[in-house]
DNA sequence: ACTTACCGTAGGTCATGACTTACGAAAATA
DNA sequence: TATTTTCGTAAGTCATGACCTACGGTAAGT
């Protein structure tokens, strides 16, 4: 929901795996958890954070659990991205005119 | 410079502030700490997490060090939310399809 | 040379969080 | 109903990291 959740989210390693492999397609947790060197539990932990972050969603499908990515998520991240991006060029321009000076 | 050290970098809330301010405009390390809740050496230390992952840079100006946005760290979190979003995009559509089905 | 301003690092404390095993709940199956 | 499958959560361990104070080092001013 915020940067904050967001951000660190994906800032673990195993997390942003979790993430990545439910962006490429939806899957149940025991299917991650086989293609991850961590345990199920831990998959499912790492899940409700992503969740938490509104990065996946989560449907269920008898005693499975099938989550998938959220663009919505990432569009957030994205609209951060664009703005401090703007004003990264424009102070970084500046410093570098700065730097000319000295 | 890995995605891991730039979302990590950008998780901490106190270490986005830093970030965010000197993407506003370069500012020296004591300037930024008198705007935020922590020591100066607090905000050392954020900046140098920062400078590993290629998110800041930084000019001696007498005794000041000044610390500007770098650009071309933001283009890497941008190249990999570009690509993982149309992931997200495609997997979604189909999770969506699915759920019409069930 | 001495003092002042500004900064990075070392060392130590304390909270956070990533991981594990154990357990309980819900749905399909026989 | 009993069993199996799949999953989430609780409880505990251990490493990471965010923060502080103390210290040393460099550059400018007097």
């Amino acid at each position: 929901m915020t940067y904050e959740n967001m951000f660190s989210a994906l800032g673990d390693s195993t997390r942003r795996q979790v993430f990545e492999a439910v962006a490429d397609r939806p899957r149940a947790v025991g299917d991650l958890a086989a293609d991850l060197p961590v345990s199920r539990p831990a998959v499912s932990q790492h899940l409700k954070v992503l969740s938490d972050a509104g990065l996946v969603v989560c449907r269920a499908e008898g005693t499975r659990r099938i989550y998938a990515a959220r663009p919505e998520g990432l569009a957030e991240l994205r609209t951060w991205l664009e703005r401090y991006w703007s004003d990264a060029l424009e102070s970084f321009a500046a410093e570098v005119n700065k730097g000319r000076d000295a």
